[in-house]
DNA sequence: ATGCCTCGCACAGCGAGA
């Protein structure tokens, strides 16, 4: 079972690419962070076409999320938003189960600049995550949270092209690592780590300044896996070569394969 | 120190991204 998360950075743009990927990749889910559009202009007769079919929790200009699976394939909504919270308007996170599998499509926010507000907000928004996911584990099912995490795990050139260039970005923080690794100290596990315990995995390049011509990238979206979903990991990377193509998002589709 | 590029919005540049 292929499971995927695709940060599209606007779902309208990206659909050559995102039909273009369902077609070759055939995957059995994915999750899909920044559609960047109103629900009702969600293009679920495109996807229809294409053979998929799914649930979304959109948001007007910005952020956005939504869960596909085949056509047939019984992908129930578990979740639409981040519990604790209800004054929070931005549209994050979305919930689903497939074949026993629960599986969270996230987009954390970016936080920058730090110490703005927009920080704030970022590491508020870990520390419900943490919640939610203690919810998951006692749930002791195989489940998956998957999305744009916006934080690089650590200095390490594996895990970023240049501490120098990005030593300020609110990805960086200590704060941000210290909730990320709170987080997988529960006893979630990072796949593509584990899967590629050393070497450099990216999958994001910024548009600017040549960053994928030189593989200036970094790792920020990430599938964390239950002890259960762990349990069954088979594999786990980056379709790079999406990255390169036309009209593509800026960050490349990152997945894992489970035991069926 | 800022722009680099790209998106959506709305029809001109601007906010946001990371």
């Amino acid at each position: 079972m292929k499971i995927v998360t695709y940060n599209l950075n606007g779902i309208r743009a990206r659909l050559p690419r995102l039909v273009e990927y369902l077609e070759e990749q055939k995957p059995d889910l994915l999750c899909l962070q920044e559609i960047k559009c109103a629900d009702e202009v969600f293009p679920i007769d495109d996807l229809r076409a294409a053979g998929y079919d799914g649930h979304w929790h959109g948001q007007k200009g910005f952020n956005g999320v939504a869960l596909l699976a085949p056509q047939g394939r019984d992908l129930s909504l578990r979740r639409v938003g981040l519990p604790g919270d209800p004054d929070d308007s931005h549209s994050r996170y979305i919930e689903g189960a497939l074949d026993g599998i629960i599986v969270g499509s996230l987009y954390l926010p970016n936080g920058n600049p730090v110490g703005t507000e927009k920080f704030a907000y970022k590491l508020a928004w870990m520390d419900r995550l943490r919640a939610h996911a203690m919810e998951l584990l006692a749930e002791e099912k195989p489940a998956v949270l998957a999305g744009d995490w916006n934080v690089i795990p650590t200095d390490s050139h594996d895990d970023v092209f240049s501490v120098r260039a990005m030593q300020h970005d609110a990805l960086m923080q200590p704060e941000s690592r210290a909730a990320f690794r709170t987080i997988l100290h529960l006893g979630w596990t990072d796949a593509i780590r584990a899967r590629h315990p050393e070497g450099a995995v990216y999958t994001f390049w910024d548009y600017t300044a040549g960053c994928w011509q030189r593989d200036a990238g970094f790792r920020i979206d990430h599938l964390l896996l239950s002890p259960q979903a762990a349990d069954r990991l088979l594999d786990a990377g980056v379709d790079k070569d999406y990255r390169g193509r036309e009209k593509a998002s800026d960050h490349a589709p990152t997945w894992v394969s489970l035991e069926d």
